[in-house]
DNA sequence: GCCAACGTTGGC
DNA sequence: GCCAACGTTGGC
């Protein structure tokens, strides 16, 4: 059988709910709350264990990169669309079909935060889904092009 | 708090 | 299937 390749992801979070530091007390954690079609297709249909993270803070007073996680589970539906505490319930989703799709992510490592200005200033990122004006995509794909750049040029040490 | 951008909903 | 209204995201 053929190695996939891996695959490359950026996913925003924010910090006031799940930050980078949360997510390293966790160890992993399931990406719940996903409640867009396209960004529930990524997790459904194109990532698979082992692909690569960038951690985003997103809506906060820094946004920007702030870790490096990895995908370290098959898709498999998200419980809070079930739950009637929960902030994500919907009602709609059927029990037997259910709407929602997430995927586990585990910590690799915190960086120093990579803000925005850092993103848009560097060459070769600028083509970058996150940059884009009015994105609001919360799961994007990174080219295995920007995530050396990003890995290699914007995060000292390793 | 503002507001641009964009996804979703629902009437027709 | 159109499209206006509405809600949400998210940087600033």
């Amino acid at each position: 059988m053929a190695k996939q390749e891996q695959q490359f992801w950026l996913m925003k979070s924010e910090p006031d709910e799940a930050s980078i530091d949360t997510l390293q007390a966790a160890g992993t954690l399931p990406w719940t709350g996903v409640r867009n079609y396209q960004a529930r297709n990524f997790m459904r249909d194109t990532m698979r264990p082992g692909d690569g993270v960038l951690f985003y803070h997103s809506s906060c007073p820094e946004p920007g990169i702030a870790g490096l996680a990895e995908v370290c589970s098959g898709p498999y539906p998200d419980p809070t669309q079930f739950d009637p505490d929960s902030p994500y319930f919907d009602p709609k989703s059927p029990r037997d079909t259910p709407r929602w799709t997430l995927v586990d992510v585990r910590f690799i490592r915190k960086t120093p935060l990579i803000s925005l200005a850092d993103l848009r200033a560097h060459p070769g990122l600028e083509e970058m889904i996150v940059l884009r004006r009015g994105n609001r995509l919360s799961i994007t794909p990174v080219t295995p092009a920007e995530w050396r750049i990003i890995t290699r040029e914007l995060m000292p040490r390793a």
